[in-house]
DNA sequence: AATATTTTTTAGACCTCCCTAAAAAATGTA
DNA sequence: TACATTTTTTAGGGAGGTCTAAAAAATATT
């Protein structure tokens, strides 16, 4: 049996591994769980002698293919609830992550098999994320920040990277969701900010906000 | 901030309360809770500092308002999922209890509110239990056993009392669900089991069975 | 290379919830 | 009423998860 925060742990080692390639460290591990190294020590152990990681001291933690077996089912159970806040239950996606949170760890598999079939199988949540299937397989979109493009480049929305609720109601506002065309109107190197046209409107946005947002050409 | 197990005991001190009236005892506790009579002494004594119950040693427990209150949005939210489950995602009425065990303990005030809204402010659960408003109300339903009507009488069934899945699986087999018409044929005073007619179909059905299926005239 | 700084681990402790064993109170029986 | 039985509580301890403080290892600086 695996516990609520161990099933937390490896879902954020999961994260980090794909962020950052090399392996997770302890501190970095512990600013993701809001909680101190000396607790990520203690856990770690824990989940490497249950297999889900591999952990050297001094070094840092490696997932496994177990690990990683387990943590794209919590998220595919967290991207699946986010659909169905957002398409049934008309949650706003930036309403939606806390309850996730939640709802990713009720177990059932019958239950997540049966809210994929009353959802339509999707292939990705509300902010563009895709969904893993029950074997943990999903595409890899081809996506690229939008802080990245040069000027004059059309392309469009795939995801948002933060799932930060402040970030969501400014992009909502604006009009950016996965689906829309944007296009880098003017480009300023100084401080990265840029502005864009969405729905023919036209935006300043900073640099923050312009690397949150993923597109594709 | 109130623990999933806090919850847990809350709730069956509610419905042992509702029972049989009387105080409820530490053993009928460790009993409902499948846990030990220490281990009960234990939690009595923190729900009581919290003030959701009251305690006498060695007399037992009496709910409070506030213990009700916090009981009965448990059970709100755990008929309103079951109602979800079966409604929307096709589970048969002997699968959803352990998976809404589980959903009770979601905490989103604005996710319970949503999903009633969804599922079209349903007042009853699939086993035919009331399901308590936002405020804890809900109208106590005229009901009887059907172990206890006289022979020849007719009634429709409103709620199945215990929750186990072979019994559920029983009743489905039969047709015996809540709003169909039963009438009582021949009832056998020597062991409590009688014969009855659903849907133009008899059957005999023990006392234990006869008991669980409530009713209304 | 020696020293200073940062990161990580160990040690010891606390809280929650559970347990067993034994003591205390309540209840039943002769 | 005195004794036996049942119920409940206390005492002490264990597993999961957290913390702070201090030690150990790794890394950076001079």
């Amino acid at each position: 049996m695996i516990s609520l925060t161990e099933e937390n742990y490896l879902k954020s080692i999961y994260h980090l591994s794909k962020a950052g390639m090399e392996s997770v460290t302890t501190n970095d591990l512990a600013e993701a769980m809001n909680t101190k190294a000396a607790s990520v020590t203690d856990m770690i152990k824990k989940l490497s002698i249950k297999e889900f990681i591999t952990y050297e001291k001094y070094y840092g933690v490696n997932i496994t293919s177990k690990g990683k077996g387990l943590a794209l089912s919590v998220i595919r159970k967290h991207r699946l609830w986010e659909t169905f806040l957002v398409k049934k239950l008309d949650f706003t996606w930036d309403e939606v992550h806390e309850v996730a949170e939640q709802l990713e760890h009720i177990q059932s598999v019958r239950l997540i098999e049966k809210l994929d079939e009353f959802l339509g199988f999707p292939k990705v949540d509300p902010h563009g994320d895709p969904i893993p299937d029950s074997n943990g397989k999903f595409k890899v979109p081809q996506q690229m920040a939008l802080g990245s493009l040069k000027q004059g480049s059309e392309s469009i929305i795939v995801a948002v990277k933060d799932s930060d609720s402040q970030l969501l109601k400014y992009l909502d506002k604006i009009g950016a969701h996965p689906g829309k065309k944007i296009k880098v109107v003017d480009r300023e190197e100084y401080d990265g900010s840029m502005e864009v046209s969405i729905n023919g409107q036209r935006f300043f946005i900073s640099k923050e906000v312009s690397e949150n947002i993923l597109v594709t050409a």
